[in-house]
DNA sequence: TGTACATCAGTGAACGCGCGTTCACTGATGTAC
DNA sequence: TGTACATCAGTGAACGCGCGTTCACTGATGTAC
């Protein structure tokens, strides 16, 4: 039975979404494309009429996961562009760790992206460029140094990584999972300049030469 | 037919390291136990006379590859501990990104970890924490602070993501994937102190009050 | 605007295949005498 | 040391099940007249 345009477009977009989902809450090769199918209300091979494969269905899930976790990230600051204060309280919060279904796609699903294809390869790279880029521009308007690139592809790994370190360990070290969580809060926005002039309650006991490293 | 107790235990072993190398290469979802079976010569019935289930082996994989990573680590400095540009040399290095099945665990396993159960995730954070452990020695030695843990957390995590990221980014944007894995080095090297004493070709244009940041 | 019909999104049965796990059986090992 | 036998690591067939994908079919949509 046939189905208006904007029916099979909204079904697209449904099968888009669950899968997108679904991805983060249980990996990729953890959910069948019949799963997905009839969580979005279909059958599977109504998916096949949207998408060559699961492999393509893959691809347009991570692409749209990741657009929307950039929306998310930039639209938290209404007027003016978020800070990278403002971009770590957000990523590296608990209801971020603890959300893996609506959390950040890189974080949740990092270590399969290597073994998808070019064409998921590539969506991914375009999501990260986007977050580095983000991270860059608060970088430089706050605290620009000539390694403002640098500083941000670090910047974004570590707080992908550090997400994934806090949610591998949340079973079994809750103390551990929250510690990494505070660590790389803390420790990423000093790298970021943070703690120059707000709040300025770092550990200053350092025995070094240098005033507040790190 | 029975075995000795050396035999049995070998086969053990086989299948240990077999499993942990092709979790590696291809995920935990993303390989059998008949094909970890026949890759360490065995069937699948003798697995299950090693181990309950498939789970059992994986957290029995995932520490064997954790622990001789560590090794791998500590080894590189035969005599004394390896500071912490030997570990970053040796873990950001391009021979470790595209050495999927050699390679760290944690890195290759990353975001799968958080949808096992607790006794694998016990295991990983085991293995986070020796890893954690050992940038933190090499921290204490040549910079020391009062925040050496989260230094060595924050640097930890983002050794891990960085691996992720390269690998992810590595078949549709090389350039992207050694840009990463340049920027992390170069950028964690700086947060441990690295560029104080012995090179310093920093990039010291800081419009800011402080001298050498990140 | 009204009618005839080609299109094609969606259905649901079926495909071969590999999954994790169970189980009756084998036969060399290692123990008890 | 030599013999009898219980143990149990390993074999291979079989279990039900879910996987990704194909395909003949349906029938409302949307187009052509």
């Amino acid at each position: 039975m046939k189905v208006t345009k904007e029916k099979s477009a909204a079904n697209r977009a449904a099968l888009t979404q669950t899968a997108a989902r679904l991805f983060r809450e249980r990996g990729i090769d953890g959910v069948g494309v019949a799963e997905i199918s009839k969580a979005a209300g279909l059958t599977h091979g109504a998916l096949y009429a949207q998408f060559p494969s699961k492999q393509a269905l893959v691809g347009e899930a991570l692409a749209h996961g990741l657009a929307s976790g950039h929306a998310h990230m930039t639209a938290s600051k209404p007027h003016g562009a978020p800070t990278l204060s403002d971009q770590l309280d957000l990523y590296l919060a608990l209801d971020h760790r603890d959300n893996l279904a609506g959390g950040c796609a890189m974080a949740a699903s990092a270590s399969e992206i290597a073994r998808q294809d070019e064409a998921v390869s590539a969506r991914f790279a375009e999501g990260f460029e986007q977050m580095v880029g983000a991270v860059q521009a608060a970088l430089e308007a706050t605290m620009p140094t000539a390694d403002d690139r640098a500083r941000a592809l670090t910047i974004a790994a570590a707080m992908i990584g550090g997400v994934a370190m806090a949610r591998a360990t949340a079973k079994s070290r809750p103390d551990l999972s929250d510690e990494i969580m505070a660590a790389v809060r803390r420790v990423l926005g000093e790298v970021g300049g943070e703690g120059g002039e707000p709040s300025r309650k770092g550990a200053s006991s350092a025995p070094s030469g240098r005033p507040s490293k790190l």
